[in-house]
RNA sequence: GCCGGGGUGGAGGAAUGGUAGACUCGAGGGACUUAAAAUCCCUUGGAUUAAUAAUCCGUGCGGGUUCGAGUCCCGCCCCCGGCACCA
């Protein structure tokens, strides 16, 4: 007999709603747990089964805690607002406004159906002026704290997006959303100053719960490195250059110095019958594309000499300077020194352009021939030569011992650099948050008065990307021209909207306080669910949002906002459900929607089925004959339990009963830790047994059926409800086990003869060694092993196993 | 190149250093049925074999540690994700 899904689920989706089981009472509740999962942004199509699988997996765990007796929190909303939805609403040629609200509709109704147990009272969408009033306060507060700058800079800029991109949005020198290439382009811009935090946002990692994964992508990407400014001067000028280097105890071995070709000092010190070549070197790099092979190691160095050189006073050695794209304008100083013995690129270079290579560190193998080839160059530790006083130290006693020579006589000075760099903010589209900001020609950049947010966004008819680096914006006039609120002299907005992730960078915090309407957060309402308990999210978002998010919640803290620096405790990265092998996406036409299959099978079975296609952190490929098998074992729960209920005075045979524990304490630590694939064999297997022992008394069924309901809520709720149990099932304890009842009776012996598997012996617990051995050398099969051998070692584990080694 | 995560039957996947392949799909066979669907039962890593007897081989490859390795160590290969001239 097969469950009506369709009408099930639908029937206690209302009746959830109507109830309002979902909905804590934020200002009272006792036991405050905040499941968050990591809102979307929504494209037009809806969600899909990967949206599904994230979802559920934050749901089930939220189901699992509130059955644990938590006042679990667990809100849902939407990202709407960002160039993804922009595009879209381009390619079909609809307004994003409109297109906004239809996918709203669309995408809360498809959430509804799969089953979540939502906060449906607190939704929050970015592009409502309710919520981004609060983003646009946030970039006042950034601003007045003197965290929000402007600074022309070479930026990310998206010739088919036709905007400004963040590094973070850059990958392998595309965009991130169109796959274009990416070129540099000058622009002045707002930047979050996210650098200054950067040690924080580094060490408060040690902190807080998250996988070592996550928190390893957060240190490569803020990147730290320790290391020495050597101060070098050129020979016959009185400028210095300043090189950093995390290497110093190589510097005997430097033979040359490469500025960046944006490095202030660059024409001052370059010599006049060189400066023809060096002006073309730096317009030609200036005109460049950074496309991905351009950037990679593969790329030839390129590269032209000043005439100048460089002293270096630990030798005397006159090292001429030399200017190369190679070199970064914003990394350290923008200037290196160059070691081609022991850094591979800077031996590129060297070979180029025939510069002396200088051997000063041996590795293990005691080799301390020229470097003749790339291959040879040596980047790791080991003893120094030909470098003086610091010869046949270790490179790292020799590290610390040059620096401090070096601090001495103050030619050199210890430095941090982070690979982080400032957040770019702006963008010059249309679908954001406006910049709340007013250029006055007098008073220069003022914010917008605090009572006069939000400032919302026009209607614009023509919303389309302009490509000349300003936003759609600037073509509404009527909008843009305001008075300024300092002097009252006619002044014009900022006409750039602000970064998607500035709007997903704080919703967390308004969840909980969404019916405030005169304040972001309320300050009660926020020390009772703050920091988020329990964080799930894509693994993709491990250094753009989280790293945004941490930010913003520090420098809350700092302003006195809030009271914790670190807005989720913990962070659960879930996997990916890819289609066919590859990235759900609309262009490979490969995006599975779960409509369709909730028609056929009922959300329960969809949920079930792709929290038992592998390990929730793993991900897998979503393969659609296998829910067939899920819905086969939902169907046989309910007929059990209509038997059950025919049946009530039915007893738990003790077979089934030894199993219904330690179901419970497997499916109970199986959630705690996200192994849900597993759960739900263990509970597959636990309704086989019971079909097969076909006697099971009614408080015991009713056990097992907690166990489905954070899995199955819709088939689980009906069968409780059938047998009689008090609405609703998921405000039930969780059901306890008895440990007496987990621990096994009955054991079965391996006798191992050499490690190899010869004969298995069943017996009852804590047997000693002495009798398993009897017992074991008594077996024919082990006899026959054992004829004419010498018995040399006999290993027992108890409860366990038998090995005799011959 | 660097940093993560992987590699186990036909497929998805299980296995605190101790019976490799739980559970599910698929496949084969059977029961029920006029028939089909649904449901139930049996078989299902490979080889030798009449055998559900027995033995051997099997967790990407090569070594090692151990009474015992899918699991630990060393050296490789391949796949996926992220970063990428970061000094």
């Amino acid at each position: 007999m097969e469950y009506k899904h369709n009408k099930i689920e639908k029937k206690w989706q209302k009746i959830w709603r109507k109830k309002r089981i979902y909905q804590p009472d934020l200002e009272n509740a006792e036991k405050p747990f905040y499941n968050l999962m990591m809102f979307p942004y929504p494209s037009a199509k809806g969600l899909h089964v990967g949206n599904m699988y994230a979802f559920t997996g934050s749901d089930i765990y939220g189901r699992f805690k509130r059955m644990q007796g938590y006042d679990v929190f667990e809100p849902i909303g939407l990202d709407g607002f960002g160039i993804h939805s922009e595009n879209y609403a381009l390619k079909i040629n609809k307004h994003p406004l409109k297109l906004a609200k239809k996918t709203e509709k669309y995408f809360y109704s498809q959430l509804q159906a799969t089953g979540n147990g939502y906060a449906w009272e607190n939704t929050l969408e970015t592009y409502d002026p309710d919520y981004y009033k609060w983003t646009q306060w946030l970039f006042i507060q950034m601003f007045k704290n003197g965290l929000a700058y402007r600074q022309k800079s070479a930026v990310n800029w998206c010739p088919s997006c036709k905007t400004v991109l963040a590094d973070e949005q850059v990958i392998s020198g595309k965009c991130e959303r169109c796959g274009t290439e990416v070129v540099v382009k000058e622009l002045e811009q707002w930047f979050f100053r996210i650098t200054k935090y950067a040690e924080r946002l580094l060490n408060n990692l040690d902190e807080i719960n998250w996988s070592e994964k996550v928190k390893i992508a957060q240190r490569n990407w803020i990147g730290r490195s320790e290391g020495v400014n050597i101060e070098y001067e050129v020979v016959g000028q009185k400028e210095k250059i300043v090189c950093f280097t995390t290497r110093p105890e190589t510097n005997f071995g430097a033979t040359f110095v490469v500025l960046s070709p944006f490095h202030p000092l660059v024409l001052k010190i370059t010599k006049d019958n060189y400066r023809k070549q060096v002006v073309e070197y730096i317009e030609g790099v200036k005109k460049r594309k950074v496309s991905p092979e351009e950037t990679a190691d593969n790329k030839e160095k390129t590269g032209v000499f000043t005439g100048s050189y460089c002293l270096n006073k630990l030798n005397g050695k006159k090292m001429p300077i030399w200017v190369s794209d190679f070199v970064l304008d914003n990394v350290g100083t923008g200037a290196v020194v160059g070691v081609p013995a022991h850094d591979k690129r800077d031996f590129e270079f060297a070979q180029k352009f025939n510069l002396e290579v200088i051997r000063v560190i041996v590795s293990e193998d005691g080799d301390d021939s020229a470097i003749t080839s790339i291959d040879k160059v040596y980047e790791g530790h080991g003893k120094i030569i030909n470098s003086e006083f610091l010869n046949g130290l270790n490179s790292r006693e020799a590290k610390e011992k040059i620096t401090e020579f070096l601090e001495e006589r103050e030619w050199g000075k210890r430095e941090v650099i982070y690979k982080l760099r400032d957040w770019c903010i702006s963008r010059q589209r249309y679908w954001g948050p406006p910049i709340p900001m007013i250029k006055c020609p007098k008073c220069g950049w003022v914010p917008v008065p605090e009572e006069e947010l939000p400032v919302k966004l026009p209607y614009l008819k023509d919303y389309r990307p302009i490509g000349t680096g300003e936003s759609p914006l600037d073509k509404a006039e009527k909008w843009l021209k305001v008075n300024c609120p300092v002097c009252g002299a006619p002044a014009r907005r900022e006409t750039d909207v602000s970064d998607t992730f500035l709007d997903s960078s704080w919703y967390f915090l308004r969840y909980p306080s969404i019916k405030f309407k005169d304040k972001p957060f309320d300050k009660r309402i926020t020390k009772k669910w703050l920091p988020v308990n329990m964080y799930i999210g894509g693994a993709e978002h491990s250094v753009l949002h989280l790293m945004y998010a941490r930010f913003i919640t520090m420098v809350l803290f700092d302003l006195g906002y809030i009271d914790f620096e670190e807005p989720f405790t913990n962070f659960y990265a879930h996997g990916l459900i890819i289609s066919q092998g590859a990235k759900m996406s609309k262009n490979k036409g490969n995006v599975v929607i779960p409509d369709e299959y909730i028609k056929k099978y009922g959300a329960d079975a969809l949920r079930m089925y792709l929290m038992f296609l592998g390990p929730f952190d793993q991900g897998g490929d979503f393969n659609p004959t296998g829910i067939i098998g899920i819905k086969r074992f939902l169907n046989r729960v309910f007929r059990l339990s209509l038997n059950l209920k025919v049946n009530l005075h039915q007893q738990t045979t003790k077979n089934l009963e030894r199993a219904l524990h330690r179901t419970i304490k497997k499916v109970t630590e199986d959630i705690e830790n996200k192994k849900y694939n597993t759960a739900i064999a263990c509970l597959i297997e636990f309704a086989n047994l019971w079909e097969k022992e076909e006697s099971i008394s009614l408080e015991d069924g009713k056990r097992f059926i907690k166990l489905l309901a954070p899995f199955a809520p819709h088939l689980s709720e009906e069968i409780w409800e059938i047998l009689g149990g008090e609405f609703s099932i998921h405000q039930q304890p969780w059901p306890e086990y008895d440990p007496a009842l987990v621990k096994q009776t009955e054991f079965t012996i391996i006798i191992q003869i050499n490690g190899k598997l010869r004969d298995k012996l069943i017996v009852s617990q804590d047997v000693s060694e002495e009798e398993v051995k009897n017992m074991a050398l008594n077996r024919p099969k082990v006899k026959k092993w054992l004829e004419n051998k010498e018995i040399k070692k006999v290993v027992f584990v108890p409860n366990k196993l038998i090995n005799f080694v011959v």
